[in-house]
Parts: C-alpha cells; structure tokens; sequence
DNA sequence: GCCAGATAAATAATCGATTTTTTTAAATAT
DNA sequence: ATATTTAAAAAAATCGATTATTTATCTGGC
C-alpha cells in the first residue's frame, strides 16, 4: 500500500549511520576522541542497538576505530596519513578518471554538464556550504561514474570521505575555492574533448591544490597531530 | 596482572566476525542465499547482539548485503564482478608491489624469503589447505607489505577476500597450483634483485593464471550465476 | 481458476535490563 | 612519597523479550 516504492526502507540503524558519517567526515567529534555510547544514544536519540550497529558499520569503513572492550574512538589525523590518502586517492581517482573518458556515453556527458552546472549555482546562492558540499560529492563521483570498476569506485568513495574529514578542517580560503571552481569546469571541457592525458593531469593538480588547502591545519600549528585530547 | 598482554581482548562479537569472514570466503554459504539470523544464532552459538554486529561490519567490508528490513544476504558471483575484482587487484597490487620493491629493506627481504618458504613447506606436508591458504593470504600480504600506503593495503586485504570467494569455489587444479608455487619463487627473486619491471609483469601472470582457476566456475556451467538459490 | 484483500506466521529491528570488563578512586603497605 | 592492592564507579558487551515489518497463507469475489 505505499504510494512510492521506497528504495531501501530506512531503519534506526541506518539513519544514525548516515547521520554520524556526515558528522565524522564534517569533523564534529574531535580527532582521537573516544566516543561516550550513553552520550551518542541520548544526544541522537536513538537506541543502543542500532547505535552499536552503525558505530561498528563505521569502523569497518574506516571512520572510526574500534577497540575490543573499550569501544569505539575517532582516528586522530596527521600529516603523513594525510599524504597517504591524498596520493591513493590520486592513483584510484586518476586511473578511474581514465577509463571513466574512455568509456562514458553521451548520458554521462549530459550528467557531467548538469552536475557541473548545479555546483556552480549552490557556490552563489547559498550561504552554508552543506549543499555545497553534497554537490561536490555528487560532481566527483559523476566524473568517475562510468570507469566501469565497481570496486575502484567503492574505494574512492571512501577515500574521498577520509579526505574530507581533512579538507573540511582546512581553513576558509575563497581564492583558493575560486580556482578549484574553474578546474571543475575545465575537467568537464577536457572530459567532453576525451583528452585523457590533459584530463588526468589537471584531476592531479585538482586534487594536490585540496590537499595543500587540507594540510594548511598542519603546518599552521606545527607538526603532529592538532587533536583536543 | 595479565601474563601477556593481548592485542586485543576478543569479544563474541569480534569471534564470530572472524568466523563468518572466513566461512563466507569459503564459500561455505550459497551466493545470493538469503541468511537466516536465528539459525546462525544457533549454529555458532552465539548471542543475537554479537551476531547482528558482525553482519553489520560484514556488510560494510563487502562480503555481505545489507538491505533495510529484510536482512542480510549472500552476494551473487558474476563473470562481470570477477573480471572486476581481478582487474583492480592487478592495478592495486601492481601499483604495491612497485613501491614495496622501492622501500622494501632489508627485514622485509628476510621476511620475503621466510614466507615462501612457509608456504612450501605447507604444500607438502599438509593435505587440507586451510593452513595453506592462510600462508598463501599471508606470502601476498609480505610482497606488497613496504608500499608505504596503509589505505592501499587495506583495499587490496579487501579484494583478495573477494578474489579468493571466488577462486576456492574453482576446481582443484594440482598443475596449475604448482605452476603458481613457481611463481612464488620467482616473484621473491625479483623482489630481491630490485627488478620492478619483471617483477610487476610477472605478478600480473600469477593473477590471471588464478583468474583463469576461478574463472572455469562460470565456463563450465555456463554463463550467469552458479548459485544454489 | 485467478486475483485483491485480509489474516496468520515468520523474520527483522529495537528496547530495557543484566552481565562482564575496564577505569577510576581509595586504601594499605613499602 | 611511591607503588601495589582493594573497592567502587563507569562503561562496554551481551542477553531475553517486545515491537514493527515482511512474507506466506487463506478467503471470498469475479
């Protein structure tokens, strides 16, 4: 009897999981802090049941850690995972980037060119970078849509989830989002030309300016870790 | 007053996500088979909350299906998804493999020869393979170990899991099985003697030739799916 | 005979309470 | 004062039962 067919009915378990993934990744929870369950359960108010289960969800992607009898905690960040990330993500998104050109239709190029179109309006109009983000997502994983690899783009998902958790710290810097804005638009030009080369090589220049806007939080406040606790 | 410390505490949780790893790489459950949480419950013995915990992690890691409401379920295999798993492990892995034969010191060369070793040995004198494989899980692990990116090594921990759901399932090939022994021997010499091109483009064969194994499960019974249910 | 709707059975998800383990605090001895 | 043991508090993990949802079965109308 439902009116729409929902496409996966939401639970308990797997609303909190949305919810405290986009909070991990915003950087909420303070990097290495350990996580209090009573508190999470009151504050989202949500049971303990599937707040266990989407915490121990989490720790299988990565955004959290899990220690056996003392729960779970938020990974601390350095400079040297940082460069980790940022180079896999180079490799995975590169080489997926590459087969996406080679392969992707005229569909794709229509959704590059509508995703493309509806980040730059979300970068005038609204004031809180929430929606921005969520189309930025949205542009990347277009761009690598059609690579073919189900599992690189699983991968690269993820990747990008730890990345961000890096770069939403970063500080505010509107030249620095200006330029990463026209790359967008110059990565579609260069997608839609399919020259893969050129393509590949300013995804690689896209990701390092992230990157060096990601690790300002580091060098600003020495070396280490810039964690509460 | 512990004597030793532990690495970590295990709980019913983590125990029977240890198990059903395993089992599900096994192959012991029916791709596409639909799973029935009180059965488990008594078969592993073991309490519902652990139980729903380590599917939930499972299912995070890859080797279940999670859909809201109505459980877990055992994915299908497709020709499709192996093409896939095997052609991300080859870049992975080769992309590994290349920075491990860069940074690899000198412990790891001993480490190298240690794990062939093991894995020889093994093949002789044990008939069931369950230490075998583990030995053979553990030599691919040391190749790449030094590749200095944990985010890499932790996919390709994730493709071989998937890789090996689907090789285990192939025929015993005793010619082919030695062929591959080879292969171990010589992927080492060319660690040790630095060889990256040889050595990439010999990893690359040791995959196919596995890929080819697993692959006769689809040839033989025809294309699709070789599922139960 | 076949389908829509209602009812019953089975299964998934969640809750509230209990048990176990760790962490903190206090007490005692060196 | 410092270290070691003991006791108390807090937190994590687990259990047993309840609630919600799906799946299977039945019924009457066409």
């Amino acid at each position: 009897m439902n009116q729409y067919i929902q496409p996966s009915a939401s639970t308990a378990s797997s609303r909190i999981y949305d919810t405290l993934r986009k909070d991990l990744v915003n950087g909420r929870f303070a990097a290495g802090e350990k996580l209090a369950i009573n508190a999470l359960k009151d504050q989202y108010q949500v049971g303990l049941s599937p707040l266990r289960e989407a915490l121990n969800k989490l720790a299988a992607y990565g955004l959290l850690l899990q220690e056996n009898q003392r729960g779970f905690r938020v990974p601390t960040l350095s400079h040297r995972e940082l460069d980790d990330i940022a180079q896999t993500r180079l490799s995975l998104e590169g080489m997926a980037f590459e087969q996406a050109i080679a392969h992707g239709d005229a569909a794709w190029e229509a959704e590059l060119l509508a995703a493309e179109h509806r980040l730059k309006c979300a970068d005038m109009t609204l004031d809180k970078d929430d929606e921005w983000e969520r189309l930025h997502t949205q542009f990347h994983r277009t761009l690598v849509a059609p690579c073919g690899s189900v599992w690189l783009l699983r991968f690269i998902e993820q990747l990008h989830d730890q990345f961000d958790r890096y770069r939403r710290l970063g500080p505010k810097m509107p030249v620095i989002r200006q330029e990463l804005d026209q790359q967008h638009h110059e990565l579609v030009e260069l997608a839609l030309k399919r020259d893969v080369k050129a393509a590949r090589k300013l995804l690689d220049e896209h990701i390092r300016k992230s990157y060096d806007v990601a690790l300002q939080r580091f060098t600003q406040h020495g070396e280490g870790a810039p964690n509460k606790r």
